[in-house]
RNA sequence: GUGGGCGUAGCUCAGGUGGUAGAGCACAGGAUUGUGGCUCCUGUGGUCGGGGGUUCAAAUCCCCUCGCCCACCCCA
C-alpha cells in the first residue's frame, strides 16, 4: 500500500468543513480591514530564506525542504510566508501602489522536523502583512485585525502575549548585558543552554527548563536595555491594545525563532491548553525588505498555524459549522430519478444542502440512509407525487410527513430547518 | 539526533505453551406490496507491516528490515 508521506496528512470531511470555515472567515475579517489575498509560489530560490529567516535559525539550518531542480538551481519549499510576501513586494513593484499595503495569505508551509502533536512536516498558516507603516499604530491594527479574527472563531480565553526585542542593535547589546549577568551561574544552566551560549544566545530566555528559568527570571529584561525609540514604540502598542480592550500580557522573556524580527513581537497563546500551545506568532521587521534589496520598507505581520488553530476551535463554532441541516431528496424509480435531481437543484439556490439518492435502492433503504447521513428532512418523490405536482415532505426528526405542491416545497423546507445556510 | 511504546478487517481490538484467522462497530442487502431511527438474519471486507530462517505446520518462535505513536529538542 502507498501510504501518505511522514507528517502530512489527509484532512477528511467533516472536519474539511472546519478548514473551509476558518478560511472563509479570516479572508472576510482580514479583507474587511482592508487586507486583501497574495497567493505565492511554494517554492522560492534557497537564498530567500537563508537571507530573512537567519542561516542561524533552526528552520535555515536543519529544517528546510530543499533541493535541486533539473538545472542544478537550489529551491526550497517555503517553511514560513513572510519572505516569500517581501520578495513579491519587491519585485512587484508594490511599494508603487497606495501605501501602506495589506497582504494576507494562507496556505501550505513545509518544515523537515521530527513529528509530534500537532506539528507537521506540511502545515498550513494563515497570515496578514502591514507594509509601510511604522507607527505604533499600524502595530495595533494588525494585532486588532487579530484579535477580530480569533473573536469571530468564538474564542475568549486567548491571550496576546507580547514583548520588545528593540532594534537590532540593541539586540546585539542586550546578549552582551545577559551573558554578563549569567556569567556567574553559566555551569548551572542546561546542556542545551551551554550550546545556546554561543549559538543562539536569545534561546536561552525561554528554555523550559526549571533551573535555567530561575536563573533567566532575574536577568535584565531586553526592554530595560533597548533604545528610547524602541521603547516608547512598543509602549505605545501595549497602550494602544489596551485601550481597545484586548488583553494583553508583556512577557519580557518572550523570543522568537526568526532573525529579522525587531520591536514589537508578539505570540498568542490559549492558557486553557498551556503556555507552550503557541497558535500564532508575529512581529514587526521594519529591515526585512531592504535586507532583500528593496528600499526601505517598514512591515508588521503574523502567522497562524491553522492546524493547531483547528486542534484548539471553540465547540461552539465547531457546531456551528458542523450542525447545518441536511435534506435528503429520495426519488422512486427510474421516472423520479431525474425529477429528484431538479429539486435538488432548486433546494440548493435556496441555500440548502440537498443531496440526492442515486443508487436506485428502495425507499427503506434510502429512508435509513438519509438517517445516517444525518439528514432533517426527506423529500419523497414517486410516481403518484409527481403524477399530482407534489413532494412528500417528511420531517425526519419528528416522525411526520405531509404531502406538498412541488412549487412550495423550498420554502417549506427552509421553514421546517429553520431557513438552512448560506 | 536521544529515549520509550506499538504494528491482526475501514475503526477498536481478541487470538496461553506453533496447526494455516475471529468479535464488536462501520458498510451493503433482507425480515413480502412506497416509509427511517430499535431488534433479528445474511453478506462484503484481511499479502496477520515486509523479507528471511526453524518446522510436517508460524499471526504465534528466531534474525533482519520498514512503518507508526509518545517524550526530549525546536517551533506554528
Amino acid at each position: 500500500m502507498i501510504r501518505k508521506v511522514k507528517g502530512t496528512r489527509d484532512i477528511l470531511p467533516p472536519e474539511s468543513r472546519l478548514w473551509g470555515a476558518v478560511e472563509a472567515k479570516a479572508r472576510r475579517v482580514f479583507e474587511g480591514f482592508g487586507y486583501d489575498e497574495i497567493r505565492l509560489p511554494v517554492m522560492e530560490p534557497t537564498e530567500l530564506f537563508v537571507r530573512t529567516v537567519g542561516e542561524g535559525t533552526d528552520i535555515v539550518s536543519k529544517e528546510m525542504y530543499t533541493f535541486a531542480d533539473r538545472k542544478g538551481r537550489s529551491l526550497t519549499l517555503r517553511p514560513e510566508g513572510t519572505a516569500g510576501v517581501a520578495r513579491a513586494f519587491i519585485e512587484n513593484g508594490l511599494g508603487q501602489r497606495p501605501q501602506p499595503m495589506r497582504l494576507s495569505y494562507m496556505g501550505p508551509m513545509f518544515r523537515y522536523e521530527k513529528m509530534q502533536r500537532g506539528r507537521y512536516r506540511q502545515f498550513s498558516q494563515i497570515g496578514i502583512e502591514l507594509l509601510g507603516a511604522s507607527t505604533p499604530q499600524a502595530d495595533v491594527e494588525v494585532l486588532l485585525a487579530l484579535h477580530t479574527f480569533l473573536k469571530a472563531l468564538e474564542f475568549d480565553d486567548l491571550v496576546i502575549v507580547l514583548n520588545n526585542l528593540g532594534d537590532p542593535e540593541d539586540r546585539d547589546r542586550f546578549i552582551k548585558v545577559l551573558k554578563d549577568e549569567l556569567m556567574p551561574n553559566r555551569e548551572k544552566l542546561c546542556g542545551d543552554c551551554r550550546r545556546r551560549w554561543t549559538e543562539n544566545p536569545l534561546r536561552i530566555l525561554d528554555c523550559k527548563v526549571e533551573t535555567c528559568r530561575e536563573l533567566v527570571a532575574h536577568t535584565t529584561p531586553v526592554a530595560d536595555v533597548v533604545s528610547d525609540e524602541a521603547r516608547t514604540h512598543v509602549d505605545a502598542v501595549a497602550q494602544g491594545l489596551e485601550a481597545l480592550e484586548i488583553p494583553v500580557r508583556v512577557a519580557p522573556r518572550l523570543v522568537r525563532g526568526l532573525d529579522y524580527y525587531l520591536r514589537t513581537v508578539f505570540e498568542v497563546i490559549s492558557p486553557a491548553l498551556g503556555e507552550d500551545t503557541v497558535i500564532c506568532g508575529g512581529g514587526r521587521y521594519d529591515r526585512l525588505i531592504s535586507d532583500l534589496g528593496g528600499r526601505a520598507v517598514p512591515g508588521i505581520g503574523f502567522a497562524i498555524g491553522e492546524d493547531r488553530l483547528i486542534d484548539v476551535l471553540p465547540d461552539s463554532f465547531k457546531h456551528r459549522v458542523l450542525d447545518v441541516p441536511v435534506v435528503a431528496v429520495l426519488p422512486l424509480g427510474d421516472e423520479a430519478a431525474g425529477s429528484a435531481l431538479g429539486l435538488t437543484v432548486q433546494l440548493i439556490e435556496g441555500g440548502l444542502r440537498a443531496p440526492a439518492e442515486v443508487t436506485g435502492r428502495s425507499l427503506k433503504a434510502s429512508l435509513k440512509w438519509a438517517n445516517k447521513i444525518g439528514a432533517a428532512v426527506a423529500l419523497i418523490l414517486g410516481e403518484s407525487e409527481i403524477e399530482k405536482n407534489q413532494v412528500l415532505v417528511k420531517d425526519l426528526r419528528e416522525g411526520t410527513q405531509e404531502a406538498v405542491a412541488r412549487d412550495a416545497v423550498v420554502e417549506r423546507v427552509r421553514r421546517l430547518v429553520g431557513e438552512g445556510d448560506s
